[in-house]
This record gives C-alpha cells, structure tokens and sequence, in this order.
DNA sequence: ATCCTACGATGGACAGAGTCCAAGTCAAGA
DNA sequence: TCTTGACTTGGACTCTGTCCATCGTAGGAT
C-alpha cells in the first residue's frame, strides 16, 4: 500500500491529501469498488474531497496501470486495485458480486492469427457468467 | 432476416411497423450498433419511431436471445445481431471498432473447479484488445 | 368487414454515471 | 518564504438509459 504510493511519487506525483486519500481507500479494500463507492470512503477520512477529483484520480491511476477498470454490465465502472496480478473476473449474473480468478493458460493463446484481421492484439479479457453460491 | 421475424411471430411477438423496422435494421448490418444507431437508422424508414421504443425492442430481442448486447467500454451498449453463433470480439483499444473472433476451444474449460467458488459458471465473454491496422 | 381490447408506442420527465471548466488552493522546488 | 503551475472544487452539462401516463393499433372475436 504505502507501496503503491511510493511509486506514485516515484512518477512524479504531486502527492496531495486527496490523492493520498483515493490510493489508500483503492488499495485498502480488495473489492471491486465503484467509483462512487470510493467517493463515499474517501469523504468519510476527507470531507470535502469532490466527485470530480476521485474521478480524476482514478483515471490517473488506470493510466499509470496501478488499477483496472472493469465494465462487466454496463452501469457503473468499477475499479480492481490488483493490477500487478494478472487474473479475470468471476461474475455473478444475478447479485453482480465479482470475484478474481485465475484460469489456466494464457487466452490469448487460442485466438489464432487468421482470426486477428491484422490488428496487434494485446490482451484478452475475460468475464465468467454464472450464479455465485447464494443466488443458485 | 425474415427468419427473424418468422421466429419472434412464432413466439407470440406481436408484429408492429416499429419492431419490424427494428428487427431488418439490426439484421441488415452485421456491425455492432448502439441504440442510438439503431434509432438513428429506424428513423431513417419510420420518421415517428421513438427512442423508448427502440430501447424496449432491443431489450426483447436480448431477452429472446436473438442479439446479444455488449459492453466494451463502459459507453453505450451495442448489440450484436450474430446471436446463433458462439464467438467472441477483438475490439481496437484506440478507434473502438469490433470484430466477431473465433478462438479455438471452449473458454469455460480453462476455469479449473477450485477457481469457481462455488459459483454455477455457464459462459465466457472474452474481449481481446488491441489495435486495428489503421490505428497501428 | 367491423369491433374490442390488451399489448405496444409515444414523448417528455427523470435518473445515474461521468465530463468539463473557470476560479481558487496548495505542494514542492528555488 | 516565495512562486508557480499542477491540482481541487463544485456546479453545470452531456450522454445513456428508464419510467410512466396516455394514446394508438394488431389481430382475435363476432
């Protein structure tokens, strides 16, 4: 954690208590948070952080590749500060709850070059459907 | 294309000028259109076509399995005419374009049983990123 | 062919998520 | 301590999508 924000201010960061406030609730918790979720834990340790500045900081962090964005349904993004592992993500259809997982191999492996159309391809996604145990 | 609308008769749909503009629409471009489009286009044949209703429509043809709707960033949804056959999409990280792709093997089959957590796992959307030949 | 009626369409208001921007603030180097 | 440009603020705005009361019509019934 205190990790995470050595290397910001490694990369230059200008490290105000806002940004302090975004990487510790990020790194804190290893949940998928929305970014509104972030907002509502970065208030309650810095009151008047705005919307606008956990959206930037997030973004900064995406950008620097400390935390990945995930868009599993179309509503909110939400933010995986595990970015230095590589894993997918387990989703419920029905409570939208998200779990890391680690399938074995690399996709990226069976996409075959005469199904690339040219294009450098760089990482595959995946998101596993299903019902988590509570709702099955 | 008629097929479709044979099919969605045959389940009881009933068949108005707006659904029907809907349905050709989505089924006369294999291209992954947002709502917008889809409205766009629709308007171009029936001028009166409302926004709603293209938003209902779509969400029926998804719910009958006819389309399937995507999420690749987090924007708007796009659908996906090309639902009778399994595939995946490469998508350019820099223009957004969306390709159909066809990896070898069964994704779900890479997920070994200690990393479902007890969920009932039944598909596997991959997105492979990278970017198109113009953008590269 | 006409009538009925429940299902579908309309469009405007509303909501959620995210972006933009002008003005004010402050971290960190000189 | 001073200076300055990077960062933050908050409110307006955009985009995507949903809701709902009212109106219209497809298709079965007569």
């Amino acid at each position: 954690m205190s990790d995470l924000l050595e290397r910001l201010r490694a990369r230059g960061w200008r490290m105000t208590s806002q940004r302090r406030v975004v990487a510790e609730v990020l790194a804190g918790e290893h949940v998928h948070l929305t970014a509104d979720e972030v907002h509502a834990r970065a208030v309650a340790r810095l009151p008047e952080i705005a919307r606008a500045t956990v959206y930037n900081t997030l973004g900064e962090l995406v950008a620097l590749g400390e935390v990945v964005e995930l868009s599993t349904d179309g509503r909110a993004k939400r933010y995986d500060p595990n970015a230095h592992h590589a894993h997918q993500h387990l989703v419920c259809s029905n409570c939208g709850i998200i779990r890391d997982v680690h399938p074995t191999g690399d996709p990226l492996t069976v996409l075959p070059p005469e199904e690339r159309f040219g294009f450098t391809v760089s990482k595959a996604d995946v998101t596993y459907r299903g019902l988590c145990p509570a709702c099955a």
